[in-house]
Parts: C-alpha cells; sequence; structure tokens
DNA sequence: GCAACACATAAGCATACACTTATGTGTTGC
DNA sequence: GCAACACATAAGTGTATGCTTATGTGTTGC
C-alpha cells in the first residue's frame, strides 16, 4: 500500500521472480512454486508480503488461490518514479513512447 | 547497478528521503543529514548504498562531496517498469503524458 | 607543519528478515 | 464423515541490515 512495502516487497529476489510469472499471467501457490526450489509455506509468505504491498491480489477458486498482478501497486510505482521525471535520460524515449500507447 | 541492489536501497526509509531531497538538487553529506537525526557515519553509509546501486552519483568538491541523482538508476527502475506495462491502469495516462513530454 | 574540518571505514551490537518444521484452516470428492 | 489436498499461520533459527562509537583519509587555511 506505501511506498515502503513496495520498494521492501521487491527486495527481495523471490519475490521479485514471483512477481514476474505472474506478469504472464495468474497462477496459484503451488505453480508459482514451480522452479524456485523453495517450502509451501516461504510461497505462502512471500505472496503475503506481495499481497500486503499491494503488488498482487488473490481470488480464491475451490481449493486454490489464484494470484494476479494489481495494477495498483504498478501504478504506486509510477507515480513514486513520476517524481524524478527531471532525471530521466534521453534514452528512455522509447520507454516512454510504449507507456503513452498503453492509453489507447 | 542491478534491480537487486536498487530496490534494496530504496527500501530504506532515510535512504529514499534522501533521494527525494537529491531530486532538488546536489547537495553534500552534511546537507543532506539536516532534519534527518542521523549520524554522519549512517548517513555515509546510506549513500555508499545509494551510490553502489546506482541511484545516485558523486563529485569532489574539495572537502566536500556533492551528491545527485543518477539518472542511470532512474532508467533502471523504468526499464523495469516498463515490463509492467500491459498492468497499468488506465487512469494512470496523466503520468504517461509527462512522460512524452520529457523527450521533448 | 598542523589544526580544523568533511567524509569514509572498521568493529560491534540489536533488530529485521527469510527460511525451516510443525500445525491449523478451508475445500473437494468419496 | 473423513481422507486428501491447497494453502495459511505459528514458532524457532541463522543471517543480513542499520545503527552506534572509534578511528582513518583527504582537504583547507594559517
Amino acid at each position: 500500500m506505501m511506498e515502503a512495502d513496495i520498494f521492501k516487497a521487491l527486495a527481495d529476489p523471490t519475490r521479485r521472480k514471483v512477481f514476474e510469472k505472474l506478469a504472464g499471467g495468474s497462477l496459484n501457490a503451488s505453480a508459482l512454486r514451480d522452479g524456485l526450489d523453495i517450502s509451501q509455506p516461504a510461497m505462502s509468505q512471500h505472496l503475503a508480503v506481495l499481497r500486503a504491498a499491494g503488488l498482487v491480489r488473490e481470488q480464491r477458486q475451490g481449493r486454490f488461490v489464484n494470484y494476479e498482478v494489481d495494477p495498483d501497486g504498478i501504478a504506486s510505482i509510477g507515480t513514486w518514479l513520476a517524481r524524478y521525471r527531471a532525471y530521466w535520460p534521453k534514452r528512455i524515449a522509447a520507454l516512454s513512447d510504449l507507456l503513452k500507447d498503453m492509453d489507447q
């Protein structure tokens, strides 16, 4: 929810991997463990941190809990980053165009 | 330099305050301490972390060391964030326009 | 040279954090 | 009901981190 939580959440490499996986589409907690060599409780704890930070949101589906990227979290980072737009180098022009395109 | 270092650096509230101060212009280490109730070594250590992350850069000026925002660090965050552009909500359109403006 | 200053580094310590194993909660299907 | 499953929570532990005090390094001006 706050910047503090967001940056703390993303400071951990495992959580960033999880978040990147979710960028490809929603997945349940077990599927997220694939290839990460991490225990089930550890994943559950990581997901709790990401959820508390507003970076992901969950959706119960039977016994499974599907996780997906929460656009609000992404927006928070964007808003924070916008404060430093005076320092964006020119070579980031391409990115800027991409962001513009998203609004259709 | 790497994402890991950047997010770790920004995970600390004191370092975020320092970084925001520098967003207003370059300052030396002593000036950065104003209003932060932190020891001189602590500030020096925080600046070392921000520097290692590529978020700030230094410039010796006599006995003083001036610190300023390093555009490369900002760009790194922007590049990372761009991977999640599919999740940017529409209400961030204004930010997107701001970013576009920066390229003149 | 040397005293005063601005900052960096070293060493030690208390707390935060990511992990583990063990157990609890809720859902499915027989 | 109850066994199997998916996930969350509890409790404990080693390590990372941010702080402190003490000391080192480099610059200024007399």
